[in-house]
DNA sequence: TATGAATGGTTCAGTATTGGATCAGATAAG
DNA sequence: CTTATCTGATCCAATACTGAACCATTCATA
C-alpha cells in the first residue's frame, strides 16, 4: 500500500546481496523472475535495480543479466592481459618497492637451507661465461630471495614479473645492456646482498637490493 | 534455468582440471564428446573451451585435440591460479608496502580531477547506509588513488588485489569484520589520506595510507 | 603412399532469453 | 486536481544456445 515499493526492493536486494548471495557466478536473476518472486510488476523491479546499477552494486548487460560488480570472474585474465604491456620504467619502480621488502623479509625468516640455496645461485651467476646462463641464475637469485619471504602472494607477484621480463621487449633490452662489466657490477651487489642475509641483516639487505636495483634501472634505461 | 551454460561449463572444466582430471596424457575429451556429456551443443562446448584457451588453461590443435598447460608451473594461467589461493595475511602484508607507496605517488603526480574522483569516491562512501555500497566506494577510493600513481603495472596489481578479495573466503571475512563503528573508523582515515593527498603531502599521504591498513588488518584479521 | 577417421575451426539460420523503452490506465498522496 | 508511483502490456535490441553443415589438419592404417 505504501508507495516507494521499488526503494523497499532496492533494499531487500542489497541485504541480500550482502549476505552473500548469488555470489557464486556473480549473476543476478532476470528482471521478469525478481518481478514475479516480489509480486510486482517487472517496470518496479528494474527501478530497483536501476538503483543498484546507479550504486555501482551492479551491472546490467542486455542479453546477458544483471551482475553484481564484486565477484567478476573472468576479468582476472583481463587483468594478466594488460600488465603484458607493461613498461620497462614502471616495473623497475615496482621491483624497487617489492624486492627490498623481500630482501628484509629474507634476512629474518629464512632457514638457512633456502640461504645456502641463494649462495648457491649467485655462486652459479657469478662463475657463468654466457649472457643466457648468467640472466638465467641471476633471475633465479631474486627468485630464491623472494623465495625467503614466507609471503606466498609476494613470491607470486615476482613469478608475473620474471615471465613478463622474459618476453620479447625485455629480453632486447636486457641484452643490449649487457656487459661483461656489468655482469661483475651484478655480481659484486648481488655479494653485499647477501652477505647480508646471512647476518640477518634485514635493514642491509634492503639497502644492498634497493642499490642494486638502481644500478640494474640506471643500465637498463640509460640514465 | 538461466542462460551462461558456457561460462558455467567453463568453471566446471576448470574445477576438473584442478582436481587433477586429464593429466596422464594432458590431454581433454573431444568437444562432440563434451558436448553430449554436458548434453549441449558443441558450439557452447567451443565457447566455454575457449574462454580456458584465452586463460591459458589450454591449447588446442586441429586434428589433434585439447592439451592442458598445466604441468608448466611458469606459466602465467599457473601463477594466476596460484594466486587464487592467497591468504589475508600475506595480501595484508603486501598491501602495507603498495598502497602507502602508491599514496605517495599520488600525492606527487595527481591531476586535481584525479584528485576530486578519489574525493567523491570517499565522499559516496561515507554517506553510504548499506555494506555492498560501502564495500564498492571503499574500494573505489583505494582504486582511484593507484590510478593517480601514473604508474600502470601498479594499477593492475592492485585490480588483481581487488579481484582476489572480492572471492568467497574474503567475502566472508569481510561480511564477518564488517560493522557501523568500523565504517565511521574507516571514513575518517580515509579522511586523513585525501587530506594529505589534497595538501599534496607525500609523506603524509603514505603514513596516513598505512595507518590505515594497519587497522583494517587489525579488523579483518583479529589481531 | 593413399585413404579415411578423428578433431578442432568456421559459419549460418533459427529460437529463446534478457535488459531497454514506451504507453495507457489504476491508485494513492498532497 | 495534480503528481508520483505502480501495473500490465507490448515491442525492440543484444546476446546466448541449438543444430547442422562444411573445412583444414593430423594421424593411424590399409
Amino acid at each position: 500500500m505504501p508507495k516507494l515499493v521499488a526503494n523497499d526492493i532496492a533494499l531487500a536486494l542489497k541485504k541480500r546481496i550482502s549476505l552473500g548471495e548469488w555470489l557464486e557466478n556473480g549473476r543476478m536473476p532476470p528482471e521478469r523472475d525478481l518481478a514475479s518472486e516480489f509480486g510486482v510488476a517487472r517496470n518496479t523491479v528494474r527501478r530497483a535495480v536501476s538503483m543498484l546499477e546507479d550504486d555501482g552494486t551492479v551491472v546490467r548487460h542486455v542479453g546477458r543479466g544483471t551482475f553484481l560488480t564484486a565477484g567478476n570472474p573472468d576479468s582476472m585474465a583481463a587483468t594478466v592481459a594488460r600488465m603484458e604491456g607493461t613498461s620497462p620504467a614502471d616495473m623497475m619502480e615496482i621491483r624497487q618497492l617489492l624486492e627490498p621488502a623481500a630482501a628484509s623479509f629474507a634476512a629474518t625468516n629464512a632457514s638457512t637451507g633456502e640461504l645456502n640455496a641463494v649462495r648457491e645461485a649467485h655462486k652459479i651467476a657469478c662463475a657463468s661465461q654466457d649472457m643466457p646462463t648468467f640472466e638465467h641464475w641471476d633471475a633465479e637469485f631474486h627468485h630464491r630471495i623472494f623465495a625467503c619471504s614466507r609471503n606466498d602472494f609476494l613470491k607470486e607477484i615476482h613469478n608475473l614479473m620474471r615471465i613478463l621480463r622474459n618476453q620479447r621487449p625485455w629480453f632486447e633490452m636486457k641484452k643490449r645492456s649487457f656487459s661483461e662489466e656489468r655482469r661483475a657490477t651484478y655480481c659484486s651487489e648481488h655479494q653485499l646482498v647477501l652477505d647480508a642475509l646471512l647476518a640477518r641483516d634485514s635493514e642491509g639487505a634492503s639497502e644492498a637490493m634497493l642499490t642494486h636495483l638502481r644500478t640494474v634501472e640506471r643500465n637498463l634505461l640509460g640514465r
